[in-house]
RNA sequence: GUGGCUGUAGCUCAAUGGCAGAGUGCUUGACUGUGGAUCAAGUUGUUGUGGGUUCGACCCCCAUCAGCCACCCCA
């Protein structure tokens, strides 16, 4: 105990149990994203830093990537993000893909952050993107996609909630209270940081970058404003079939959200739970990135959301049921020496009929291989002691109501494919 | 990166500066071919790690590591 290595601050362990909701969440996520059309792919774990320098925003690549020099002195980050993946990706061969294109992918990423609840340094993130169109109807579809999954999963609107908003919408508020275009960057940053910083110190913050006394309270009636996705058309327009889908309980409009990501240009959106926490996932419109990375101008939308924090949300609210380890449902016992080939030949003819069978691997007393079985959470148990090979026949245990049953192989069989 | 709380048996947690404990689990038996329930007995420790104060430290002090909480930021 006292010499174990520990494992890196903020990575994680997956034991089976871990490593079943994993897959499970893989699985769902990927049945939705099929579900809408969308393909698998992934990009590397590994880029150059200069991909995510120019874009992601500076906090994300001075404080938290993972950094290291590689031999030929190269700054090479393990990937924060997979947005500009994507978009290096989509570059590359822009002439021979076929757009739009509908990509999703569920994979490692690594932020350099102080682990707590909800955060860890090393996390799985589900991205879905919709490349090469700029439409509300696209935008519409992303949203869908978010919502479809909070039903597939049980997460209901009055749980959770997906709050929006739209960068050109406040681009062209903000603007008509004469702020320019050069400080916009700045007042977005001022509103993202409105609910974390005390009223005082937001204010400070507001002179600190130009605001004047008059801009300022123009502002906060700004982000008062619930009704002013109004003004609006595309919201509207995405409010409207969104509504038409059924899913307009889970959408919210609050002219807070913002994003800390410097690439977002249009609609903004994040998951919460509705009781507070963490996001659960957040993404919006980058209609520039694919052009900054050096390809032809496309626009994008899409999301991602974190392995974190959508465990803990669906623990809250009950959503995982029970998730399988063990992946036989049989176990076959070794009652003594001398049963012991002709029980493992049964396993492995049981196996032969495509049903996934564990064998205990050693003789051991009955008590202890029916405890195990138990434990394991299996269902059947085979014996096949001396009499057993005498009659040439098994008897099958069901531990769900304790019935047991002497028959021939094949009628074993047959009872636990069921 | 900043501030705070915590770290004792596999797990959950006790122990005024004076013998390190309980529940649970585990092993065995009651039941020599049958799990879950019950009962009985047994078992579990360099008190995160390294220093210091003290006659004596789980307890006080310092450092360090890890987890948690609030910032920061975000999934």
């Amino acid at each position: 105990m006292k010499t174990l290595i520990q494992g890196v601050k903020g990575a994680r362990d997956f034991y089976p149990e871990d490593m079943a909701f994993r897959s499970w969440l893989n699985r769902k996520l990927g049945d939705v994203s099929r579900m809408f059309g969308y393909q698998e792919y992934d990009g590397p774990f590994l880029e150059r830093l200069e991909l995510y320098a120019a874009k992601s925003g500076e906090e994300l690549v001075k404080e938290q990537s993972f950094v290291f020099e590689d031999r030929g002195g190269e700054l090479i980050a393990l990937r924060p993000e997979l947005t500009p993946s994507l978009a290096r990706m989509v570059a590359t061969r822009q002439n021979e893909l076929l757009f739009p294109l509908r990509w999703w992918s569920f994979g490692p990423f690594w932020r350099y952050e102080r682990p707590q609840k909800g955060r860890s340094r090393e996390f799985f993130q589900w991205n879905i993107d919709l490349v090469g169109v700029n439409s509300r109807e696209a935008d519409t579809e992303m949203l869908a996609i978010g919502c479809t999954f909070f039903k597939e999963v049980g997460l209901s609107s009055n749980q959770v909630v997906i709050a929006i908003n739209d960068r050109e919408l406040m681009e062209a508020e903000l603007t008509s209270l004469g702020i320019s275009n050069e400080s916009l960057k700045d007042v977005y940053r001022l509103i993202d940081r409105r609910e974390k910083m005390s009223a005082d110190a937001w204010d400070t913050y507001a002179n600190d970058i130009g605001i004047t006394e008059k801009q300022l309270l123009d502002i906060k009636d700004l982000l008062e404003n619930k009704e002013l996705w109004k003004k609006s058309a595309a919201l509207s327009y995405i409010f409207n079939l969104l509504d038409g889908m059924g899913f307009l309980p889970y959408m919210q409009y609050d002219p807070n959200i913002i994003r800390g990501l410097d690439y977002y240009t249009g609609i903004v959106f994040e998951a919460r739970d509705r009781e507070g926490g963490r996001a659960i996932f957040g993404g919006g419109r980058y209609d520039n990135l694919v052009g900054d990375v050096g390809g032809q101008p496309a626009g994008g939308i899409g999301f991602a959301m974190g392995d974190v924090v959508i465990r803990l949300t669906l623990e809250k609210y009950k959503c995982i049921g029970e998730l399988p380890v063990a992946p036989a449902k049989v176990l076959v016992t070794l009652f003594n020496q001398e049963t012991v080939a002709p029980a493992i030949a049964i396993a492995a003819k049981i196996r032969t009929a495509g049903i996934p069978v564990e064998i205990y691997p050693e003789v051991a007393k009955l008590p202890k291989q029916f405890k195990y079985a138990d434990r394991q959470k299996m269902r059947f148990i085979l014996v096949l002691g001396p009499d057993e090979v005498i009659s040439g026949k098994v008897s099958v245990k069901d531990l769900l109501d304790g019935k047991q049953s002497v028959v021939s192989l094949a009628e074993a069989i047959e009872l636990i494919s069921k």
